[in-house]
DNA sequence: GAAAAATTGTTAATTATTTAACAAAGAGTT
DNA sequence: AACTCTTTGTTAAATAATTAACAATTTTTC
């Protein structure tokens, strides 16, 4: 269990949210198949993910949603949670709060930073705006370890840097603009552009080779 | 040449982002390892992603970048264009029509749709804003080829099957909540929490195994 | 003009991920 | 109690993606 596969560590916060509605319908147990149907991926998939985290079902009755809900957080969360940061107050940084409010996770969003005047000092859907001057002594004093940034893409190198130097450990990188840090940082990079041109490229050339 | 591997459709569109700004700043020619440096990927990997696409740059001068856009462009894009229509206008799908303005590209966002009274015959960012009653008609007037849905998690399967009536041929969904669609449409998703729940992960086991 | 350095293009090897195959075993059926 | 069906767990095979290795060739340097 010691190494999972990225592409696992992706599929089992998905498969845990879906089990929280399961739970939350009062679903007790859930075969391999029925959350493969859900997240449109085969059975095997879902067994064999299952098995890598050493968790074991009955046998005719499939898993017990909430120890599985349980094992997962073990895997994924860690006990005390981890706080986070949001970068730029736009649109995409409002989306990612609000997003995240409600979700009882062991992720908290404690903090934003922007550098426009009429944002600092405003609470937005219960997070705090502060001005990226501060985000050294902010991330300090919250503890906080991973930054989203979602500011203009131009911006994106200046702010990834001051994360860097205010000791950030992750980096969720929103821009389409590739940043570079020291690589005891782990670094995710996500751009919607890319991910509409693919669908089109898909739509364009008609292959339909998703389950 | 027929068979493009998924991941190297998605780094063709991040190299011509790229490339786009490197034209901009009049550089004439690039090196594999300078994509590779902008992109953080080996220089191998973007040499090979280029010879799958049938180019050729010249020894010790690098490729062309402006015929490197080109036929990045003849790949990805179709000739005409593909219109997109944003479903949700929320934060996140405020987000989107900002991102994409101005943007040149062969994809347009030519309508948005929500069911907020409030926001129906608004233009957000140049784009109008529909009744999602109103879709199947728009979607067949506008020759929209593409959705991306950015409604709340809830409401994802319901307007994923408005989609699907309205015969569109590409979703691309943001939300949470996997959608179910008829094979020969083109389905992407990607959800925040995951990704957000995958940098958590590695900033625990302080991994720090990306380039 | 020979040698060294740089850089592409490509095949082969490696690694990562998914899928297939199937044994084992519980539950229901006759 | 034998038979059938279902579903898990796991090994093996297949597929996909990345990386290594290196020949070929142009430019630069001596």
């Amino acid at each position: 269990m010691k190494n999972l596969p990225h592409k696992t560590i992706e599929r089992l916060s998905q498969y845990r949210r879906a089990l929280l509605i399961c739970a939350a319908k009062g679903k007790t147990h859930i075969f391999s198949h029925e959350i493969a149907k859900i997240q449109h991926i085969t059975p095997v998939q879902v067994r064999r993910d299952i098995m890598l985290i050493g968790y074991t079902g009955t046998l005719r009755k499939g898993y017990n949603v909430q120890e599985l809900i349980d094992l997962i957080g073990d895997i994924i969360d860690t006990k005390e949670g981890l706080n986070v940061a949001v970068v730029g107050i736009g649109n995409l940084g409002h989306a990612m709060i609000n997003y995240f409010n409600g979700k009882r996770t062991k992720l908290s969003i404690v903090a934003a930073f922007d550098n426009n005047p009429d944002k600092i000092g405003r609470v937005f859907s219960g997070v705090r705006c502060y001005h990226i001057d501060e985000m050294a002594g902010i991330i300090k004093q919250d503890n906080i370890s991973i930054g989203i940034i979602t500011v203009p893409a131009g911006s994106a190198p200046e702010i990834s840097e001051k994360l860097v130097e205010s000791k950030i450990k992750g980096i969720l990188n929103y821009t389409a603009k590739p940043v570079n840090v020291p690589n005891q940082i782990y670094l995710e990079e996500y751009d919607m552009i890319t991910s509409l041109e693919k669908v089109a490229f898909f739509v364009k050339t008609h292959i339909s080779d998703n389950s």
